[in-house]
RNA sequence: GGAGGGGUACCCAAGCGGUCAACGGGGGCAGACUGUAAAUCUGCUGGCUAUGCCUUCGUAGGUUCGAAUCCUACCCCCUCCA
């Protein structure tokens, strides 16, 4: 094992909060694999690079030689967790969640070692409880603690309703600590209260208490909101290549920095590095190339990622042609169809009018040539590459009826 | 159970009898520019058999030449009281 002060300077990087920092250092100084918790909820398998920053966490501890859980919590998931929410999540049915499951394992294993992770579900534990169990828990912990978690307090303070379940959710949570014997938890900064449940309950249990690191919330690609497939600015770990280069080459150039802090492995002294190249006037872009390329290669592979930049450069740069460009046929009556109609059929636009105003924003081309009369006739039998914008682009067959 | 406020396009939000397919902002899309699908600027952002027609402002009716705007009933949300 690396010595304590490496281990230490490695694990902080890019961590929010470590509670505390002290115990983490003796506890490490023991020598011996930590069991490192980390809890995922079973409702959304669709994985995006968000999720993969407390990802990349665990995957640091694997690499330090310590032991990764990663707990599903398909017991707490079957309730549903509202904490938050406007509105209740749906319960999922146990078959729902092992679906689920299986697919986090597939993705999640893209940057986790599978050796070197374990998996756990709480129902292992949590199905065995009796409510006379469940009471006893609910027993070590206060209503006034309770109330100390923010989105609870507020709810309280304005008298807006919290569930009496709604308590229960964070007590399981930390007896998923206990039931594991943690060492760490880690989670998003959006976890930090119920992280500090387990630290406390596994205390009135005679654990020591574990060691909380908590994981800044990755900004989606608007720089803004966190990322989220429902605010629809997120990158899924599993997109094809070039849309995920593509959608990491939108993001801002200040965001830029954000990303590689928390989704590179580069070392910090390599990022300020490149920080300075910027500032001395090289092109972002080139930079932003980097990053996109080493996200890309992480969830495929370093020949995709360069395929992905080369046809980047040739796209926007350029302005080539994609290198698979979908092939469609339209049906149309022996007098042809209107360019309108041939767009719409060819799922280019959502609609005629739609097809209309894109045509009078000049952003329709026809192999390359754009087109300016709205009531152009496309006569059967031809045949062409349709372009709306540079990312909608078909290769049409006008076929007679 | 009682009193009041509100439901408008993807989201927020104006309109409160005709000039409303509906101000403004956000988001999205497109164009220009560019060393990037960065930034910036400009435009667009209901549908269609398309310069006209059709459907939209919680739902269903009604008044009116004419309603998102007025009336009635119903549904839903919020605030206060009990």
């Amino acid at each position: 094992m690396q010595p304590v002060d490496d281990q230490l300077r490695e694990l902080s990087r890019g961590a929010e909060e470590i509670l505390l920092e002290s115990e983490l250092k003796d506890r490490l100084s023991q020598g011996r694999p930590l069991r490192i918790k980390a809890g995922f909820d079973p409702t959304a398998p669709d994985i995006h690079l968000g999720h993969t920053v407390v990802l990349n966490k665990m995957r640091q501890f694997q690499e330090l030689g310590h032991e990764v859980i990663f707990l599903i919590g398909d017991f707490t998931g079957m309730i549903g967790d509202p904490s938050g929410k406007t509105a209740t999540r749906p319960p999922l049915t146990p078959e729902q969640v092992q679906e689920n499951a299986r697919t986090y394992e597939e993705q999640v294993y893209k940057i986790l070692d599978p050796a070197r992770t374990r998996l756990e579900f709480n129902s292992r534990w949590m199905g065995e409880m009796n409510a006379a169990d469940l009471i006893q828990l609910a027993a070590k912990h206060t209503v006034a603690r309770m109330l100390e978690r923010d989105d609870f307090r507020k709810r309280y303070e304005s008298e807006r309703p919290i569930a009496i379940h709604e308590f229960l959710y964070p007590l399981v949570q930390g007896y998923d600590s206990i039931a594991l014997e943690a060492d760490v938890e880690l989670g998003g900064t959006d976890q930090k209260f119920n992280l500090l449940v387990g630290r406390q309950l596994q205390q009135t249990y005679g654990q020591p208490p574990q060691v909380v690191l908590t994981m800044p919330l990755l900004e989606g690609l608007d720089g803004v909101t966190k990322m989220s497939k429902s605010l629809d600015n997120y990158v899924g770990i599993s997109e094809a290549p070039g849309e995920m280069f593509g959608k990491l080459m939108s993001i801002s150039d200040d965001l830029m920095w954000r990303y590689f802090e928390l989704l590179s492995f580069r070392p910090v002294t390599e990022i300020e590095a490149l920080s300075e190249r910027v500032s001395g006037g090289e092109n972002p872009r080139d930079i932003k190339f980097l990053l996109a390329e080493e996200i890309v290669a992480r969830f495929h592979d370093e020949a995709s990622a360069v395929r992905a930049r080369e046809e980047f450069i040739a796209r926007f740069q350029r302005g080539a042609l994609p290198a698979d460009i979908r092939e469609v046929r339209v049906a149309a009556p022996t007098e042809g169809l209107g360019v309108a109609h041939v767009l719409k059929s060819a799922g280019l636009v959502a609609s005629t009018s739609e097809a209309f105003r894109m045509i009078s924003q000049g952003a329709v081309r026809i192999d390359g040539e754009r087109i300016e009369d709205r009531k152009l006739m496309i006569s059967a039998g031809f045949e062409g590459v349709f372009q709306v914008g540079k990312r909608r682009v078909a290769r049409v067959s006008v076929a007679g009826a």
